[in-house]
DNA sequence: CGACTGCTTTGCA
DNA sequence: TGCAAAGCAGTCG
């Protein structure tokens, strides 16, 4: 299977998906710009969630990762639309610590569909992808209409 | 500021 | 393989 990068207004994200299942999401710097996805269905609702139309992606999906990363990929998908959470707050639920939890969010593979822009730092935005996608993180958290 | 945190990754044997 | 050391999208004092 091939991997695939779509547009999107803030940045391509290219697309990998196995046996049927999206396994990673993530921004790339490729200038590719021809858009050979082979599921028309992901292509359409990742347009439809960057207008604002869509709240959820509806799509089957696999993730792989420590048990450690699964527990808190899936305290991050709890989070509602709309809303925010601190690192902090997290750990607390899965009690371990907002160290640990930034780490697991990092290695996340599935960037936008576990909704890590939606967890910031207590007293700043924190980061994303090393920092210098904070831009990324706040035309996110714009989108959902955030701030 | 600095100390501390929990977990992953990296390095080196 | 194994274990120690470093390194993080943080937070508290």
């Amino acid at each position: 299977m091939k991997d695939t990068i779509v547009q999107t207004p803030i940045g391509n994200l290219e697309i990998k998906i196995r046996k049927g299942k999206l396994t990673r999401l993530s921004w790339t710097k490729k200038a590719k710009t021809e858009l050979k996805i082979e599921s028309k269905k992901i292509n359409r609702q990742l347009i439809q969630y960057f207008k604002g139309d869509r709240k959820k992606i509806d799509f089957p999906i696999t993730a792989n990762g420590t048990p450690f990363q699964k527990k808190v990929w899936k305290a991050i998908s709890s989070i509602k639309y709309g809303k925010t959470t601190t690192y902090g707050d997290i750990a607390k639920k899965i009690s371990s610590s907002p160290r640990a939890v930034g780490q697991a969010a990092k290695r996340n593979p599935l960037l936008i569909l576990i909704p890590c822009h939606r967890v910031v730092a207590k007293n700043s935005l924190g980061g994303f992808l090393g920092k210098c996608g904070v831009r990324k993180k706040e035309r996110l958290l714009r989108i959902e209409k955030i701030n």
